[in-house]
DNA sequence: TATCGTCAATGAAACGATTCACTTATGATT
DNA sequence: AATCATAAGTGAATCGTTTCATTGACGATA
C-alpha cells in the first residue's frame, strides 16, 4: 500500500528517489554528503528534495547506525539550583553540536537510579552526564560498566573509567577554615551534605586537613553532614549552638545555611559578632543578606559546560584513552559575615 | 549474516522466536499482552524472555508506532529556578508514566524556537511542554500548528488549541496593590518581566485594574517591564527613586529584587519605612531577608506537575475535545517589608 | 581486440519491532 | 460425514534509513 507522501504528511527516501529517478542508496549518499555522487545527479536529487521538503527520520537512522545523537543527564533533582545551572550549560553544547538532552530526576535512589541506566541502555543512548548519588556500590557499578557508553561525572568520583569534572571542595573549606583561624575563630561548625557522595567526602577533607595543619583536634560534635534542607541547617545548628561550647563560626551549605540563620536570628545571636558564617556556594541571598555574607564560590556553569565537551570529545572519539580528571579551582569571597573575635 | 544474542550485546525477537520454537508474531503477541496466546505457549516465551534477557529495542517500536514515548520540554533556560522546579515535577509524573523528558533551553530566541519544533517533528516526540517567548508570532504559530502533536503551555497563552496551565498573576498584583493602598502607600513601583510574555501582560492587567478600582490614575514612569535579571531591577529601581515623585513601594520580581534592594540600600533608604516592598515570587532571600520581605506566592511545582498531566491525557486520548485553561490561586504572604506610611 | 581497473549508480539486505492476511487445528452443527 | 466457525499460530510486509555486493560504462593498457 504505497501512500502519498502529501497524505503522510511528509516525504521519506524513496518519496525523493522516485521524484528524482535514482535509487534510495543514491539519496542516502547525498544526504550524508558522501562525495561519490556526481553533480548532474546530486542537483536532482538535492532539488527533489526542497521540492519535497524531506528531512532525514531520526528514528530510521538511529535504528540502523545505532547512534541516537542523544545525551543522558541523570541528576538528583533538578529543581536543585546546583544542578539546573550545569543542566542549562551542558544543554547549550549538546545543543550546539547536534545532540539533544534526555533529563531525569534520581531523587537520590538508587533504585530509581538503575532503571535510568537500564533505560539510557533500552534507548541507545550515545552517552551520559551525572551526579550519582552514592558512589560506592556494587549494583551500581556494575549497571554503569554495563552501560557501554561514555560517562561523565559531575562533581561525583567513581572507581570506573569515567571522566569526570569536579570543584576543588576540599580545599574551599580549608580556605574557610584558615581564614577563620586567621581571625581567632577556632571552633568553627560545619553543616553540609552527606559524606556518601564526593562533596561531602572532600568538605570533610578539606576541614580536618586545616584542622591538622595548625595542631587543632576536630570536635566531632561540629560536624554535621546528615542533610540537604534549610530544616536541617536549621536542626544542626541549634545543637551546635547550645552546646556547651558552641562554635565561634558556621559553615554552612547555601541550603542549609537559610536554616542556621533563622537559628541564629532565633537564638538572638549577632553576625559576624557572635557567630561568624561562611556559605558553601554564593547565591543572592549570601550577597544581599544584612551583612553579607562570606561565600566559597565555584562555577557549576562552568562544570556543566565542559563536562558536556567532554563527553562529546569521548563520543566521536576525538578523545580516547585515559580517564581525565578535571579539578577546577574555589574562591573564598570575603565578605562581612565574618569578623575577629572580640 | 546471522549474529549471535551473546555477541551482539543483547537479544532481539528474532532471537527469542528461535529458542522458543515460535514466530516472532508469537512473541510480539506476548510482550504485548495480547491474549490470544494459549498458556504452554505463552510460557516458553516468556522463559526465552528471561532466559536470554529480552528487553523490547524502543527505537525499533517507535519506528513502526510512531510514538516514541518520549516529550518535549522547551523552556527559556532551565536555569531559572523558576522554570527548574516546574520541569522537575514534570519529569516526575512523566518518569512514572513511562515516558522521557526531552529538554531545550530557547532562551528566548525566537529562531532557536522554531529549531526546537522543527526537531520535535523530526524525532516525532509525543507532545510538548512550553513556555514559549513571545506568544503572538506568526512564524511560531505556524510551527505550533504543524507539529501534529498535543501541547500544554505553562504560564503562556497561545491563540491555538492548546491546553494551558497558568498562575493567576494578574489577581496577586491586585492583592499586592490592594495591600499597599490600604496601608497608605499609593504610588506603587513595580519591575518585572516584559508584557510581551503572558505573566508580565498579566501584571500590567492586575496594576492597572487595581489601580483604577480605587480611582487612581496609574504612572508610566512606576512601571518598569524590560528586564529579567537583577542588574535590570537595580536600574530601574534607581530611576524611579531618583524621580521628583518617588515611589512609596516597589512591587518587584523576585530576580530583580536583588537589584532593588542594593539601590534602596545604596541610596540610605529604609524598608519598609522609607519605600515598602513587595517581592514577586517567593524565596529563601525573602523569607529571611531583613526585614522578611512580604511575597506573591504560586507553586510552580503544581503548575507543572499539572501540565505534565495534562498533556498524557491528551497523548493517550483520555481527555479529548476543547482545550482546557488551567488558572491556579496565588497568595499574598504578608511579611514585614510593608509598613503604613508615616 | 581483449582485459583490467575505476568510478557511479543500483538494488537488496539489514536494523528490530508490529501487524495483517493467511494457514491449521479444534470443535460444534447439521 | 461434511461443513463451518472460531481460535491460535505463522510468515511476510512494513516502517525509513544505511550499507554493501553487484552491475555497467568508460577509458587505459597490453
Amino acid at each position: 500500500m504505497k501512500q502519498d507522501p502529501e497524505k503522510r504528511g511528509w516525504a521519506t527516501m524513496k518519496d525523493v528517489a522516485e521524484l528524482a529517478k535514482v535509487s534510495v542508496g543514491t539519496v542516502s549518499r547525498v544526504v550524508n554528503g558522501n562525495d561519490t555522487v556526481r553533480l548532474p545527479i546530486r542537483e536532482r536529487v538535492v532539488s527533489a528534495m526542497r521540492q519535497l521538503g524531506y528531512e532525514p527520520n531520526p528514528l530510521a537512522q538511529s535504528m540502523r547506525t545505532k547512534s541516537t545523537h542523544a545525551i543522558s543527564c541523570m541528576v538528583s533533582n533538578i529543581s536543585n539550583p546546583l544542578f539546573s545551572v550545569a543542566v542549562g550549560a551542558a544543554e547549550d553544547v549538546l545543543y550546539r553540536a547536534g545532540y539533544t538532552l534526555v533529563l531525569t530526576n534520581s531523587h537520590d535512589r538508587m533504585e530509581r537510579e538503575r532503571e535510568i541506566l537500564s533505560l539510557v541502555r533500552r534507548r541507545r543512548l550515545d552517552g551520559m552526564l551525572t551526579t550519582v548519588s552514592k558512589e560506592e556500590n556494587a549494583g551500581i557499578l556494575e549497571a554503569f560498566r554495563a552501560l557501554g557508553v561514555p560517562v561523565v561525572l559531575l562533581e561525583r568520583e567513581l572507581s570506573l573509567p569515567f571522566d569526570s569534572v569536579r570543584s576543588d571542595h576540599a580545599d574551599g573549606i580549608a580556605q574557610a577554615c584558615r581564614y577563620l583561624f586567621t581571625i581567632g575563630r577556632e571552633r568553627i561548625g560545619l553543616i553540609t551534605v552527606p559524606t556518601s557522595a564526593w562533596p561531602g567526602h572532600e568538605r570533610r577533607k578539606g576541614y580536618c586537613a586545616a584542622h591538622e595543619a595548625v595542631g587543632r583536634a576536630v570536635a566531632p560534635e561540629l560536624m554535621a553532614f546528615e542533610g540537604f534542607t534549610p530544616e536541617y541547617g536549621y536542626e544542626a545548628a541549634q545543637r551546635q549552638l547550645s552546646a556547651a561550647e558552641p562554635p565561634t563560626a558556621i559553615i554552612a551549605g547555601a541550603n542549609q545555611l537559610v536554616g542556621v540563620l533563622k537559628a541564629i536570628r532565633g537564638r538572638g545571636l549577632r553576625i559576624p559578632e557572635d557567630v561568624s558564617i561562611i556559605s558553601l556556594g554564593d547565591s543572592d541571598l549570601a550577597s544581599i543578606f544584612t551583612p553579607p555574607i562570606t561565600t566559597v564560590r565555584w562555577d557549576m556553569e562552568r562544570i556543566g559546560r565542559t563536562a558536556a565537551e567532554l563527553l562529546l570529545a569521548r563520543i566521536t572519539g576525538e578523545r580516547k584513552g585515559e580517564p581525565v580528571h578535571m579539578l577546577f579551582p574555589v574562591e573564598l569571597i570575603l565578605r562581612e559575615s565574618c569578623a575577629p573575635l572580640a
